[in-house]
DNA sequence: GAATGCGGTTTTTTT
DNA sequence: AACCGCATTC
């Protein structure tokens, strides 16, 4: 008998079953709810585990699977207000617990980890990021000669790309290489050997790529014996965001739970937003019939986000979608103002209004906090971040480039990577380049000489040092040996990093004193870490996604306006929104008009762009763009047409507005025919 | 032979 | 900021 529950009175009546499903019951049926954007899902999520918990469920044995590591974080606080209100537990009690919750990524690490020795694994296996794995990828292309074949090879990012499609969609080269890159189709042959070695090396270096942790978690639950452990670890399984999840992903969750038992999956296929990285709505409109008895459906389209105004404009967007699961959403938030469609004549007027809007609202009560630029790509905001700048309005930045990828923080890693696993040859090679004199050819050389040995730390002391590189290969040595030994101790092994590699940076980089003081910032992330294996895992699975004007994480405490790609802003909420150039090229972005596919994709994207805003919307369609790349003062521009997925017929949707607004004797008339040209390849030249 | 420096080109979105 | 090819330097 469930318990009394008075806080489950504040839940809608879908909600409310959404979160009762099953509960008592010893085998629940598997439940998918598709939950629209703004409908209380992760609140309903959260009560559904509080519930179980209320009602007796180990909160160590539930497996929450989020998108993000921020998705689990703030799940898990919601469910320890939740449980912890009605149980009277300690705060914190309950977040502990609930030990088992994070990406499909993270927990697969884990789970490998704790099994690593059933499966041949070497437990300290390091783990590759994007940029590592085409780093092995160059090297291993490399080596078998692929790059200087007489017509170009793909290139190492590509290569990547195909290798990660094929894995994470579960299909086959040839299959993959028509669909997805048929320019790429003719090295079929190659590729299938690259691929082969590309596996055998990171093998052979104890290194897992992001999708090997998925493949071997799947590999591991298709061993009877150790499937029954490992899904008998968890009485409740539960999944966010099921829309991004691809083929393989769902194959390792039916592997946890074969029958669906207490099985519960949560998704909206009209924000399905992650297609390149192979997710497939598939997975949620197959999600039913995997079971029998078929798994019951809930519907929440009730949206408590969103005014009334900016729901209708939204939902026409995704109406015009050519196929579609559901519902349409609906909200009393009654408002008077429609969404704007915001016309200005470039970039620069785009970016003062907005400017302007963001600190008009500030003035009326509204904190920077509460307010988000959206854009495409996460280059459409420079000059947005020029002028917050300029105007001293702080920002910070989700999306695109990252700490991580901050080429002197990938060193310092790296340097720790070595330590930890120094059959990493991607890590290694990067350490050994970065003294003075020792180039690909060195580095290549010394790695050889120690990669048989059977220990490669030792070995490194019986290299001869290369006489170019002085008293820093000494130094390097005595470092990854006192690393690789442990004796220091974690965080100081960080400081000990820092102290070999400072010297290095002044004839590394230009600017390296404000690298050094990342470095620093770095060494402090590093603290709040329990040991070197964690902290590599989880930066690597887990970076921190914000970049700032100013270097490093900007006080919590502050305010700060959110510039956030589309894509990052998956899941959160603003009262007032700015999406930037909502113009053909730019959403849909020119490289996404592929195939319709991929359209109806950006189409979503602009969807999700919108249902982000509470009270204030507002899509800036600026409509010349200036070309770059021209002789010295020069005026060639481009003219951008206002995005397809808003076609006049939907332009009652909106407020239009003209800004700066017009004045009677401004100009002259308007250019006769406005030109219309390919933005695209202008936006490509932009930098 | 290998490292380094220079110039021109190119960059969606993310675990 | 990183990648490529190419020229220059050690």
């Amino acid at each position: 008998m469930p318990a009394i529950a008075p806080y489950l009175d504040a839940l809608n009546p879908e909600q409310r079953r959404a979160v009762e499903h099953g509960v008592g019951e010893a085998d629940a049926k598997a439940l998918l709810v598709i939950a629209g954007a703004g409908s209380g899902k992760t609140n309903t999520l959260a009560h559904r585990v509080a519930h179980l918990i209320v009602n007796g469920a180990d909160p160590r044995r539930i497996l929450l699977m989020t998108f993000s590591r921020r998705a689990a974080s703030e799940m898990s606080r919601r469910v320890e207000r939740i449980a912890s209100k009605v149980l009277g537990l300690s705060s914190g009690a309950v977040t502990d617990a609930l030990a088992w919750a994070g990406t499909f990524h993270g927990i697969g690490a884990r789970l490998l980890r704790e099994h690593a020795h059933q499966i041949g694994l070497d437990p300290a296996f390091t783990i590759h990021d994007r940029e590592d794995s085409a780093d092995l990828m160059n090297l291993v292309r490399h080596e078998l000669k692929f790059s200087d074949t007489e017509t170009r090879f793909p290139t190492k990012g590509t290569c990547i790309a195909i290798y990660s499609r094929v894995v994470n969609a579960q299909g086959d080269l040839d299959e993959v290489l028509t669909s997805v890159f048929p320019w790429c189709a003719m090295w079929s042959k190659e590729l299938r050997l690259l691929f082969g070695a590309y596996v055998e090396v990171k093998q052979k270096q104890n290194v897992l790529d992001y999708d090997d942790l998925l493949l071997y978690w799947a590999g591991m639950m298709a061993e009877p014996a150790i499937a029954a452990q490992v899904s008998g670890m968890f009485d409740h399984v539960l999944v966010d965001e099921y829309q991004d999840t691809n083929k393989l992903q769902a194959s390792v969750l039916m592997a946890m739970r074969p029958d669906g038992r207490n099985l519960t999956v949560v998704g909206d296929d009209a924000q399905s937003i992650y297609s390149f990285r192979a997710a497939t709505v598939r997975n949620i409109l197959d999600f039913p019939a995997a079971f029998s008895p078929a798994a019951d459906i809930i519907t929440l389209d009730r949206n408590y986000r969103s005014t009334q105004p900016i729901l209708a404009a939204a939902n026409a967007v995704i109406e015009l979608a050519t196929e579609r699961f559901t519902k349409n959403l609906w909200s009393d938030r009654e408002a008077v103002t429609k969404p704007f469609l915001v016309t200005v004549k470039d970039e620069a007027d785009q970016v003062r209004y907005v400017a302007k809007c963001v600190l008009e609202a500030r003035e009326s009560g509204t904190p920077l906090k509460q307010q988000a630029v959206l854009f495409r790509t996460s280059s459409h905001s420079g000059p947005l971040e020029i002028e917050l700048t300029r105007r001293n309005i702080p920002f910070v930045k989700f999306g695109g480039l990252k700490f991580l990828d901050a080429a002197h923080v990938k060193d310092v890693l790296a340097i720790l990577r070595w330590a930890e696993n120094p059959r990493d040859r991607v890590a290694g090679f990067r350490v050994l380049q970065l003294m003075a004199g020792i180039g690909p050819g060195t580095a290549g050389k010394v790695l050889d000489a120690i990669a048989t040995t059977p220990h490669p730390v030792w070995a490194l002391g019986e290299v001869p040092p290369p006489i170019k590189a002085g008293q820093s290969w000494l130094d390097l040595v005595a470092l990854v040996q006192r690393l690789s030994g442990r004796q220091a101790g974690w965080p100081l092994e960080m400081a000990y990093a820092r102290h070999w590699y400072e010297p290095l940076m002044e004839r590394l980089y230009e600017d390296a004193t404000t690298r050094v003081a990342d470095i620093v910032q770095l060494e402090q992330v590093a603290a709040g870490y329990q040991s070197r294996e964690k902290f590599l895992t989880e930066l690597t699975l887990d970076p921190p996604d914000a970049t700032s004007d100013q270097a490093g994480v900007p006080m919590r405490d502050e305010d700060y306006l959110i510039l956030s790609t589309i894509h990052s802003a998956k899941g959160q909420e603003w009262k007032s929104v700015h999406v930037l150039n909502v113009v053909d090229g730019c959403i849909p972005s020119d490289l996404g008009t592929g195939s319709t596919h991929e359209l109806e994709e950006e189409r979503r994207l602009l969807y999700v762009a919108m249902t982000r805003a509470k009270d204030e919307l507002h899509l800036m369609v600026p409509q010349r763009f200036y070309v770059t790349q021209q002789s010295r003062n020069g005026d060639r521009h481009l003219y951008a047409q206002r995005t397809r997925f808003i076609p006049r017929s939907m332009t009652g949707q909106f407020e239009d507005i003209l800004w700066p607004p017009v004045t009677p004797y401004a100009g002259a008339t308007s250019p006769s025919k406005p030109v219309v040209v390919d933005l695209g390849s202008k936006m490509r030249g932009m930098w």
